[in-house]
DNA sequence: AATTTCAGTGCACGTATGTACACTGAAATT
DNA sequence: AATTTCAGTGTACATACGTGCACTGAAATT
């Protein structure tokens, strides 16, 4: 957002430090106060005030920013989704060791957006409103991208498309299996870490053998 | 206040409709007042007051039977793990055609029991409390067991416990994918039901093909 | 028949919530 | 320099919440 060719006056040219600015690091405030109260417990049962409050705000002065707290929460699942999407974008440029790769790329993200995979699994999971929905969506996309990458592979190139989905999906729940996991080992227990991404490993590849021997069409 | 169990009397054993019953009667109805509420909200969006006015008893009247709302989902969760067993031991009982009749009974019992299979996936994976962890405890146990039994299988007789387990979690991954395939459509949509119950087949059999080839190495 | 037990009632309280309203003061525009 | 804009403040109110306390009345015990 940095268009300032748009404003009239010359000074703004120089250094904007202000209004647009600071309403958009107020914002985020917000989503981050938010995300931080989430590390323990559900989006249903976080107030408007709370969030403001953590955020160094007075609650009127939240609507400033969002409608409601549903929106807030809209905004939260885009941001969070941004997150995933760079994941992905970072396991496609996988050659070889694809398994090995793909869940090195997982856990490195999980850990360094932990708290938006927390809110991503939570909401899908757990929730009921407008973001869950947003979200279940947004991961059903992610496993039709995920069969035409699979169309890709060797063995799998004359899969018909319903057996390619049905792998790509079930490949997403051995990830999500792996993200829930590592959300409930703490960060720092580094002997689990190892453990459970060794484990993500195994699925893949017991899965991937039974790719290999899998007899496509009508069974 | 405190020993319950102690009663002294005859009378008390042989048929008490009244009292004992009665309360009984009411706890049903705070459990069954919260599984309804619980449709299309959180857990922990619910509030004392509500649950009892659904269940049609003054809110003090609550703590006649439970110390707090967290209690109360224990024992709902409790309720809902019976339902989880109960389709357990029906599965076990299959010789012959192990995928087909298990996707079945895994089929019937979601259907049967809706409410039950929601909170346990809801507060698994969306919940924080007590309950979420009872849950994961009872889960971690049910892939455990499942693990057993996949030892009697041929082909899987020699493999190390570590395999089993691993082998045990992914299936269980699978069907976790399945019941929320199942929550997430409508209980009377017939064709989406069927192609459900489909996929979850062709992944299990997949997953069985993988296991067929895998090569038990000690690591 | 007299007494005790206790599930359920009714009231009262302090606290937290969402949000309406009038405001302030500095940045932006004129 | 005068004016407008608007992110953030402060007060206020109706509502919902958890829960303490004194109670009622029928079942259970004596």
């Amino acid at each position: 957002m940095g268009d300032r060719a748009s404003s009239l006056t010359l000074a703004a040219v120089t250094e904007s430090i202000t209004r647009q600015e600071r309403k958009q690091r107020t914002r985020k405030a917000l989503l981050d106060a938010a995300l931080e109260l989430l590390d323990d417990r559900g989006f249903a049962s976080l107030s408007l005030r709370e969030v403001a409050k953590q955020a160094g705000i007075v609650p009127t002065a939240f609507y400033r920013h969002f409608a409601s707290m549903d929106e807030l929460g809209v905004a939260l699942a885009e941001e969070s989704m941004r997150s995933l999407r760079h994941m992905i974008r970072s396991a496609r440029q996988t050659s070889s060791k694809l398994i090995e790769s793909s869940v090195h790329t997982l856990h490195e993200h999980v850990r360094a957006q932990r708290a938006h995979f927390r809110f991503i699994v939570r909401e899908r999971y757990g929730g009921t409103g407008a973001v869950a929905r947003a979200i279940a969506v947004e991961l059903k996309l992610f496993a039709s991208d995920l069969a035409v990458d699979l169309a890709r592979l060797d063995g799998l190139r004359e899969w018909p498309t319903d057996d390619l989905h049905m792998l790509a999906d079930l490949i997403v729940a051995a990830m999500l299996a792996t993200v829930l996991d590592l959300l409930d080992i703490r960060p720092d227990d580094a002997e689990a870490d190892a453990a459970i991404v060794h484990i993500a490993q195994q699925r893949l590849r017991l899965i991937f053998l039974g790719a290999s021997r899998w007899r496509p069409s009508v069974s």
